[in-house]
DNA sequence: GCTGTCTTTTACATCGTTATACAGCATCGG
DNA sequence: CCGATGCTGTATAACGATGTAAAAGACAGC
């Protein structure tokens, strides 16, 4: 049987707002009334419902995060801080993927899960400008990851560009030369590729080294295996890089793969370095050198901002959109420098 | 502004059960009344307030799936295989992690969420049978992975010293004569350690192989660190194994860090299966033979072993609890074969 | 026209909680 | 001793949906 708070104030002999005041912890309860009530909802193993608690106060406490996938080891490590951070601040997050497809990613925008979620932060990969501008719910949304947009929403993101190039000038500096690029993709100018890419190019043309496309090698998706198969591409077109800045850490990995299986070393014969600081990257064979952004900075950063819009005083709640840059650092490891 | 059916019902000039009616497409509505409703849901862009529905109704929906972490790319990978089965059958899955700790898990199982979610998954690691014998509640409660109990709850997982033998014997099969088992832990012996440790002896045992506590190396944790720390305490001890089947996937592939920093090849030098089937392995500088659970039929059991409480028949409700053992497979890689 | 049957629609109660407004009762200062 | 004040506790009305039961309407057959 389910126990309510009807059933506790009947045994109780006290009126059920008195009960629903004990377990919320009001004040003005006196310690005997408090005592004898707490006693029986041990004794009848009382536990709120949260759903009728969720629909009388108009919020559940329930915030959704859509990222495009766990699989990728980023993600679910960003999922894992944006759960611990929120659940610090008694907030639960709903877990979603949209598979970072445009149609699932717009479902949620719009408004999925409406009212069963007080707000969302969302983590889009093809998401357009036009997509969020036609929004027409209004639970509070906080975008994160590298896309650029120009709708009023805050958003969370590590200086993309700033951090390709910190990348590329390390391989500079290690003396490579023909450094390619892993992992362009074909389409609009906003995505978060093309921001890495910008970052590589401008770079590379101040330091007067090639840059042209024959160093670059799209990819379909961002998995190992179109690492691999782009470095394989690459390597049999005869770029011949002396390195390579990948677009994440997987694709980098992939192209370790890939190398590795035509006799290659890394990072005698090529450099590599990936971008994420995924925990798998420090256990390759050659460990792998990469951007690490702060994933606490950026799970704190967008919980934060969330919740400011949820439960700040008014100002906070219509205050101009933020866009946060949290940090990055470059890790170097054995796929630039070599073993120790 | 929020819009109710009652707003709805006004605007339409129909009662609010009328709304209701169109919405929830029940059958006996004229379509000039449906239409006209329905447009002014259109028009005033309505929609339900899931939680007054859930309150209604007693049911969310919402299934939480408690795991250890999604750090470790098995259980991110099996709860993108949860999430997504779950979605088509039309239920959404509330992740949570429980760090693998026992006070943790004892919450969920106690009923954590109660009334918010409409029943469990949960993984444990360190819930004892007793914790689950003292459960008051009864929200229906299904048991992944491989420990053992002996609570009348449903339990999905794989035979696990079955699964350790194919390795072992994979491994003697290669010719391999000094086996180690890395990640075995110290204390209770219903522990998922236990079962594959046991697999791995008695194959050893059976075939006249060395299988005595010099070749075990125990781990405080599952993680690569962990695995690269006992692989190098083992090559310490003189031990000299010439073969290490691993608790998991991140062992190994901690395992394969530690014998390449001492310049040791794999598989020449020393062979190492893993457990787990995580994409990271295929990448390794050696790809990662290992066991390979079936994801998905995982998945699948368990989300259709909660389903089955939650909305069969009262047969199927009070079925005797159910032991399901998906399948598994060894998958021959490059980290027991060699390079082609 | 009336009854009976079937469809369509409605009014109302209800899920379990919290907010509001107020009643009862001390306590206190004057 | 009285009124003001402050603390406790209560009754009742929401929150927004759906289930129930019954009213209203439509239509056939006699």
């Amino acid at each position: 049987m389910v126990i309510s708070l009807k059933d506790v104030a009947a045994r109780a002999g006290v009126s059920v707002k008195t009960v629903s005041n004990v377990v919320n912890g009001y004040r003005h309860v006196t310690p005997a009334t408090r005592q004898r009530v707490q006693q029986v909802i041990d004794e009848l193993g009382y536990r709120p419902n949260l759903t009728a608690r969720h629909l009388r106060k108009g919020r559940t406490g329930i915030i959704a995060l859509a990222l495009p996938e766990l699989g990728n080891p980023y993600f679910a490590e960003l999922a894992d801080a944006v759960i611990s951070y929120a659940a610090g601040l008694d907030y639960i997050v709903l877990l979603d993927h949209t598979n970072g497809r445009r149609d699932q990613e717009v479902l949620f925008a719009q408004g999925f899960r409406a009212r069963l979620i007080d707000g969302l932060i969302l983590s889009p990969i093809e998401l357009e400008n036009e997509d969020l501008l036609a929004r027409g719910h209004d639970a509070p949304l906080v975008l994160l990851g590298e896309r650029e947009y120009e709708a009023p929403y805050d958003h969370i993101a590590i200086d993309n560009v700033a951090a390709a190039r910190t990348a590329t000038r390390h391989l500079i500096d290690l003396g490579r030369r023909r450094i390619a690029f892993l992992g362009a993709r074909h389409g609009r100018a906003r995505q978060t590729a093309h921001l890495r890419l910008r970052g590589w190019r401008e770079v590379l043309a101040e330091a007067g080294l090639p840059h042209g496309d024959a160093l670059v090698a799209t990819t379909d998706g961002y998995a190992r295996e179109d690492g691999a198969q782009a470095m394989a591409r690459l390597l049999d077109s005869g770029a011949s890089p002396d390195a390579v800045f990948c677009y994440n850490d997987l694709v980098a990995i992939g192209a370790m793969r890939a190398l590795s299986e035509r006799g290659l070393r890394v990072p005698e014969h090529v450099a590599v370095a990936g971008f994420d600081d995924i925990e798998d990257g420090r256990y390759c064979s050659a460990s792998l050198t990469t951007i690490a952004p702060h994933k606490q900075a950026i799970a704190q950063a967008a919980v934060d901002a969330l919740i400011d819009r949820l439960d700040g005083d008014d100002e906070a709640k219509h205050a101009a959109p933020r866009h946060i840059r949290p940090g990055f650092a470059l890790v170097r490891r054995e796929s630039t420098l070599g073993k120790p």
